[in-house]
DNA sequence: GTCTATAGCTTGATAGAC
DNA sequence: GTCTATCAAGCTATAGAC
């Protein structure tokens, strides 16, 4: 036994900045040993069924991440608004400010790796649903929660592509800060 | 001199449809060959700089296609909330209903195929533009315009990204129907 | 203009030494 | 646990027949 050259966390980070750059296909071996200082037959090591574990467990921990830090403000105390900025700012740092993809966007490319299609999906519904009951505890209809739960995530979404494509991540950060009020906010206006 | 298989226009749909789907890497002339009936070598005779070439070659087709059909409807006459609802049926079209993505998305995955980057960049903002002036022409204030325009394309891209990843459409179309309003109502009500 | 055949490289994956 | 060496299959691209 040789000791780790690297820490399963530091690990599945390298896996996952290659994965939101180049999605499933274009993450190639060449890319993630290189990425990762570890050569094809440690990566097997590590992961035994290859890429597709490894996407596999980079989404886990993806969701992991977003569950317990980028989301969990907005189960805690304190003003609604206040706990979807909170939010949105951890919003900032995961996404790294526009610069990097969303994982749940690349790797949806392509016509199936059966195994995370059911994933992604699930992954982006929950995403939904839980900005949906952040809207419902600041006082919306049912329907209206919905919509904006959904219109949350689709803006980000947007955004993100709009700064890959155009490189500019403003549009990033003006949706970011109008989360609070999409929301929590009384009325419509965006 | 063999007659053409297909001609240059259903070539270039069978083309994009296998770009837009599964984006640069993923877009194997394996795939190719099998979308477009033509064996290896008689691609190369069509597109002699290779993949890179039909990516550009869709690119530029499908800008033109855009410019020419999909937003044509904004520089005729009537009023502006028709001109615009006219424009987003056809984007319906372009998208089929959301069930296909945008090539100006899937193609910008990578660190660079540096060809058509600039290209992706260029024909993003320029749409951003054409709606930037569709609600100027509204009565917007330039900044709003601008705003508007921005707005309007993050929320096609978010949607389209949405239909992929969750697979359904209909935040899509809540999208188109908003657009008149999102770009030339009066208030900012959304 | 399309085809078969092939070149040479890269891919995902495995065997076995240390 | 990591490594080198290797495999078959895939890839992009080209040569040359018809």
């Amino acid at each position: 036994m040789t000791a780790r050259k690297i820490d399963d966390e530091q690990l599945l980070n390298r896996l996952t900045n290659v994965f939101r750059t180049y999605g499933y296909e274009g993450a190639s071996l060449s890319r993630l040993t290189e990425a990762t200082g570890l050569k094809r037959a440690s990566l097997y090591h590590r992961f035994p069924g290859g890429k597709e574990e490894m996407a596999s467990a980079v989404l886990d921990r993806a969701d992991k991440w977003f569950a317990e830090y980028v989301l969990a403000p907005l189960g805690q105390a304190g003003e609604p608004a206040d706990r979807v900025r909170e939010m949105a700012r951890r919003l900032g740092e995961f996404y790294s400010d526009g610069r990097l993809s969303c994982l749940l966007d690349t790797l949806s490319l392509g016509k199936e790796h059966s195994g995370f299609r059911r994933h992604i999906r699930q992954s982006m519904s929950g995403w939904i649903e839980v900005l949906k009951e952040m809207a419902l505890e600041a006082g919306h209809p049912s329907q209206e929660a919905a919509r904006r739960g959904e219109e949350a995530v689709l803006r980000i979404q947007g955004a993100l592509v709009l700064a890959r494509a155009v490189g500019d991540a403003r549009p990033f950060e003006r949706v970011l800060a109008d989360l609070p009020d999409l929301l929590t906010g009384e009325t419509k206006r965006i």
